[in-house]
DNA sequence: CTCAGTTGGTTGAAGCTACAACTAAGACCT
DNA sequence: AGGTCTTAGTTGTAGCTTCAACCAACTGAG
């Protein structure tokens, strides 16, 4: 069974999407860093448990919608905790669930921080494209996002845990 | 001065993107690790050097090419030169510059290694996009590029230092 | 009821990256 | 020559991520 190489064409937009992936991570905490003392990773959690009912989310849920793993997760909340942006209880349903909560301390750094947060993603992002090339990204990174991304979590967003998950 | 916040396309496609910033160096890590106990940043390292005349290339240059800050270069080649993989000597044309350069070890690595990286490249991301796509992300990238990559190394690779060198 | 297996989460150690400080060599100016 | 500035690279440390091990609570079969 012999490899099948990229094309010249499929090599550049490889290698091209490497370097996104290499310069962008570092473009978006520098900007956050500097302005609110938070990793870009710690600033979509926090916005993520924004907008879930109750500014709540058990951290199996919160993993998912951030895209990591739990031990990650767990490492970056006690963080978050100890600063007074989250806090941590147990899940009264279900005695292994420990639910996170956005404090308003946590809150109000979210507020704080979304303005200058935004300017950032499309002044180094979105406003380097054009309108179809929008979309163009948005469907090129769902057909991506179907293959690496096992449980299809961003791809369908509002199912939401209706009591007995899946 | 008011955020002028994201549409509703805008924010889908951000946040898709996002989420391959996320979860595709994983899967790149992933099979890297299991397959030649290489990182993507170790492999795309490797790989620099052995696309250069002699194999050889200053550490600024490899930094250019890798996306890489002069520290981080400098620790990684550090730990593949312990692995027989890079060897580092002094240039002498610039008594302050180091070359680098793949060692046999580290040129079979590369071989060995090549067809599984480009494999699962092809299956996580290239395969899952029409041919158009990949042109247009190659478009999409290299406008993001445009604004994240100062020196625009990525763009013109052609461009090599002009008079020294080589 | 109980015990095996699964799920949810935490913890500790190892490894990598970022940042700051530092060394050394070349370039420039007079 | 001599002094200053810049460039090239290394090193130490702190902080974050990963991996493996672990524990507690739930679930289901008998």
């Amino acid at each position: 069974m012999q490899t099948e190489w990229l094309s010249d064409e499929e090599r550049v937009a490889w290698v091209r999407l490497a370097a996104v992936l290499e310069l962008l991570p570092g473009v978006l905490d520098t900007q956050l860093r500097r302005d609110a003392e938070l990793t870009h990773f710690e600033y979509f959690l926090l916005a993520m448990l924004s907008e879930a009912p109750d500014r709540t989310l058990r951290m199996t849920s919160l993993a998912q919608r951030t895209h990591a793993t739990l031990p990650r997760l767990s490492h970056v909340v006690r963080r978050l905790e100890d600063r007074g942006l989250v806090r941590r209880f147990p899940c009264p349903q279900d005695g292994r669930a420990t639910n996170a909560q956005l404090t308003d301390a946590g809150w109000a750094k979210v507020v704080d921080t979304a303005p200058g947060h935004v300017t950032n993603v499309r002044h180094h992002v979105i406003d380097a494209l054009g309108a179809d090339q929008v979309t163009q990204l948005s469907e090129i990174t769902e057909a991506i996002l179907a293959r690496i991304d096992p449980d299809g979590v961003v791809m369908s967003p509002q199912r939401g845990h209706p009591s007995g998950r899946r």
